[in-house]
DNA sequence: ATGTGCGCACACG
DNA sequence: CGTGTGCGCACAT
């Protein structure tokens, strides 16, 4: 419940400083965050890690320093306007409607935001370079390389603090890839989740060799987008998820079952990923939808409290309009995601 | 001191 | 070109 909380007040947070024309960086974020609800920088950092990982804020490099955006709010670059103010205002109420329970973003409103299509080929923009600059140097003076004046030092110390966010994230980039545990292992940290990172990104560096309908395929080609970004989360301390062999696990996370997919190219695959879909929780069935390119929706499914179970029970009415999302992603989501969970699911059942 | 508003020069497509 | 971004500064509290 906290998440949530914190989820409005993170976004909120990058909302106002971009209204006001201040970079959301980590400090400001966690400047704000305090002053305005009492949260320790600290703690701030690390749900804003989370909500990075479920893609929910995206970590760009923006003119050399770092930023962090609403995903929500990332528009597709140029996009025909009468289409999606059509669609936005027709289904805008709908949409509020369906955040409020979550993560009323006030002002921020789900409205120009468009982002059903495949969020693949088109993006692979301006998140690109958040990787080099981010790790390492960046640990701390990623900017400040050269020219930049940067007065405010006071917030170091939770910068350092949270020197952790970025070195999980860091292991996604092309360069730095330091498979390295999380430095701080506090709560939230999973010793596992570095690992995820690097194998994603050699996920994301093979070539698609998926059938584009592969859920797989959505998500490889989202996280080559967000390349910032690190999936991963779930991971059960434990079981570091070492690639090929999990027959005797029990809860399997998305992308863990993703990954090793991709990893393995094999067809085995989906089968146990809907095995695991009844082990799917509500975040698992959120994440999953992040990394499929629709982070937006995944807000719904998560409102909706849909898990693994509720997954496989859903029905195409329930996507297109159960959910108050708009519909071009809904049928995508649906004919693309859900049916597809839901029939190699069952075919599975079948055969046994 | 700390937060806010914003002109204007960038970055990027 | 248009659009989004955020530095750097003036202003508010």
């Amino acid at each position: 419940m906290s998440e949530s909380k914190y989820r409005e007040w993170i976004l909120d947070t990058i909302d106002s400083l971009r209204s006001r024309k201040a970079r959301p960086d980590l400090e400001r974020i966690c400047r704000m965050v305090r002053r305005r609800h009492g949260s320790e920088p600290d703690r701030t950092c690390a749900e804003l890690e989370k909500l990075i990982q479920e893609q929910t804020v995206l970590k760009v490099n923006y003119k050399g320093s770092i930023s962090y955006r609403n995903a929500a709010k990332v528009q597709r670059r140029s996009r025909k306007k009468d289409d999606v103010a059509l669609t936005t205002a027709a289904r805008r109420s709908a949409v509020e409607e369906a955040s409020h329970s979550d993560l009323s973003n006030g002002d921020s409103a789900f409205g120009p935001v468009d982002q059903d299509e495949e969020d693949l080929e088109a993006d692979t923009s301006m998140a690109m370079d958040t990787d080099s600059n981010a790790d390492e140097e960046g640990a701390d003076e990623s900017r400040d390389g050269q020219d930049r004046p940067s007065p405010a030092r006071t917030y170091e110390d939770a910068a350092m603090n949270c020197a952790s966010a970025r070195a999980v994230s860091a292991p996604c980039s092309p360069s730095g890839n330091r498979p390295g545990p999380c430095p701080s292992p506090g709560p939230g940290c999973s010793p596992g989740s570095g690992l995820d990172c690097v194998s994603f990104q050699k996920a994301a560096e093979r070539p698609s060799s998926l059938p584009p309908s592969s859920p797989r395929a959505l998500a490889h080609n989202d996280w080559a987008y967000h390349s910032a970004v690190c999936p991963a989360e779930r991971q059960h301390p434990g079981m570091q998820r070492d690639k090929g062999t999990f027959k005797n696990k029990i809860d399997i996370s998305p992308f863990t079952a993703a990954e090793d997919s991709l990893l393995n190219g094999s067809s085995v695959k989906t089968e146990k990923m809907s095995q695991n879909l009844l082990q799917w929780t509500v975040a698992d069935v959120a994440s999953y939808f992040s990394a499929a390119g629709f982070p937006e929706q995944a807000v719904a499914f998560r409102t909706q409290e849909i898990d693994g179970k509720s997954l496989l029970l859903m029905q195409r009415s329930d996507v297109l309009t159960g959910l108050s999302i708009r519909l071009g992603p809904a049928l995508k989501i649906y004919e693309r995601h859900v049916k597809v969970l839901q029939r190699t699911h069952f075919l599975e059942y079948e055969d046994l």
